[in-house]
DNA sequence: TTGCTGTTGCGAAGGGGTTGCAGGAAGGCG
DNA sequence: CGCCTTCCTGCAACCCCTTCGCAACAGCAA
């Protein structure tokens, strides 16, 4: 709670809200709503939460309005997004990358639907090995791995 | 054309139905169709392609019918999915491993939409590495890696 | 052949996401 | 400071994919 350092939740609306304006975009109270959230997220939430977490705080915003407003974000490259076996997450992209696309690997378990993240380079091997015999170039961070994390495992 | 290995299509037909009789269930000739197509099918094709395919040669074949069709091949271990960026894709289990779970790994081009097979083993150190690290029990067949295949690499 | 029971076809409903349109507000400009 | 243009929002209808309930049909065993 000191001066500097406050609120890194507002930091980040912030930041994004300039990178929004400097596009050219305006910068709106949904608008502000969305990142806001996706700032405080903890994990990786579909629109489905995103949706609900936004009308806790700003009733009435409409469902539509988020859908768009999440494009508008991962075309600016401020959002990024894992496709999961059933849906879509987003998420705030790294900061400190800001458009360079340094994102991480993901993993979904399939039970729990819980998202985990993994480091950067742990497919480096398997693309590697892609990209000779296939010819494949592999982006791992597009889609979620699946499995069952270590609590699911060991009870089911 | 020669008395042995004739029609390798048929000779598959005829394996999942007699499995399926096995299992006490009826044999139709929807089941036949689906089975036929998948059999015939290069590639994975989609609940769409399947039924499509299907009404070619059966036309009047209900869509919800390929759907519950599909299903009971898959409490079987008959048919195996994954699931891709957008939709979900079917194919016929391996047949060696008849049950026995040796599917294989797949990678799909984000442009194209094409899936490709991988080796079976080929994200064994990814799933080594996760099993240590995170206690995250992978399983490689369930979703599809993603990237750029050759020919869309080079193209785009 | 007869009868039981699993399957099919159909219509309708459910869920998730997208689109078109008209009103409203952001922000530039006078 | 206030107007005006343009973009954004809210709403509702729509579309696509999948599943469900029910009545009729057809395997298959006896």
């Amino acid at each position: 709670m000191s001066t500097r350092g406050q609120d890194p939740v507002a930091a980040t609306v912030e930041r994004v809200v300039a990178h929004l304006r400097e596009h050219g975009h305006r910068i709106t109270m949904p608008r502000r709503a969305v990142v806001d959230t996706l700032a405080r997220a903890e994990g990786h939430p579909t629109v489905e939460q995103i949706a609900a977490d936004v009308a806790e705080r700003w009733p009435g915003m409409h469902l539509t309005t988020v859908y768009r407003t999440l494009e508008t974000l991962a075309e600016l490259g401020v959002v990024t997004h894992v496709h999961l076996a059933a849906g879509t997450a987003y998420h705030l992209a790294d900061p400190a990358s800001a458009g360079a696309g340094t994102h991480h690997v993901h993993a979904q378990c399939r039970s729990c639907r819980r998202v985990i993240d993994l480091p950067d380079g742990i497919l480096d091997g398997v693309r590697r090995e892609l990209a000779a015999s296939e010819g494949f170039a592999l982006e791992p961070h597009h889609v979620a791995l699946s499995g069952l994390c270590r609590g699911c495992a060991a009870t089911g």
